[in-house]
DNA sequence: TATAATTCTACTAATTTTATAGAATTAATT
DNA sequence: AATTAATTCTATAAAATTAGTAGAATTATA
């Protein structure tokens, strides 16, 4: 499951891709819209900025627009940015590998094997869909 | 993420697959051999009886076994037990459907679509993987 | 200088997850 | 009948995570 942060994410990264190029939104605007918690919102915001996603201008007139453009966006990308691993254990994973504390062999852990099988197929798929996929629907 | 809990119960599963026909395993081996907090372990069985996977026989000299044959066991089914929707949101959800309570139109809504097709793809690749599978490697 | 936006840090509240405790029940053996 | 050893049940507690809030600081425009 998504956490709540990850759906404001994309519903955020969907109002920004349907702006017109150039065009600077705020905060409260695609909250209102998007139904999103304001200052919830801020936060996520920022996080989308450290990640490189968005740009900011502050100050008045300020606000956020896409840095990368719509089809450079996968689900993917953000699903690890604020939901972590793709993969269903730790041990399975690419970009947030961690031995299970229960591991007794890691090498003979068919679980694991499955798991890896399960992590190829799923990224395969969340990398298909993009901010701009999403929106030509 | 598999949730310990999923995680625990597809090890004990494993472990009951590995076992001669006819064996009744006790939970404290399972507890042992996979590395499961006992008290827990026992209420992840309880789960997986309520669940109509494995069998009990109380009393001394009792314990668990497999009511289901290894390869009618897939993940999906385990994870829709502890961790409930295979889908990334619960709108997208074919047995745990919910509304989203910021929704504005579901109808319209491309980041469901999208995320249908995702659990279409996942939900595959989970039914894939049975108890079985998972031993025969 | 006033205004209106982002930015930052800290905190709180709620929920979920991960267990643990202990008594009750059941059944086989002695 | 008593003992032993297992599951079953109910309740609770501890820890971690998620979701959301507060408010002051900063920045930039007019």
């Amino acid at each position: 499951m998504l956490s709540h942060k990850t759906k404001y994410a994309l519903k955020a990264l969907l109002y920004l891709a349907e702006q017109d190029a150039n065009h600077i939104s705020k905060t409260i605007d695609i909250a209102e819209t998007a139904n999103i918690p304001k200052k919830f919102l801020e936060q996520i915001l920022l996080d989308l900025k450290r990640g490189h996603l968005v740009g900011s201008k502050q100050g008045k007139f300020g606000g956020y627009y896409l840095l990368k453009s719509g089809n450079e966006i996968t689900l993917a990308d953000i699903h690890r940015l604020f939901d972590g691993a793709i993969a269903l254990l730790p041990c399975a994973s690419l970009n947030f590998y961690e031995r299970c504390s229960d591991c007794v062999s890691e090498a003979e852990c068919s679980l694991r094997h499955g798991l890896i099988a399960i992590r190829e197929e799923t990224l395969k798929a969340m990398q298909g869909i993009t901010i701009a996929s999403l929106i030509k629907k």
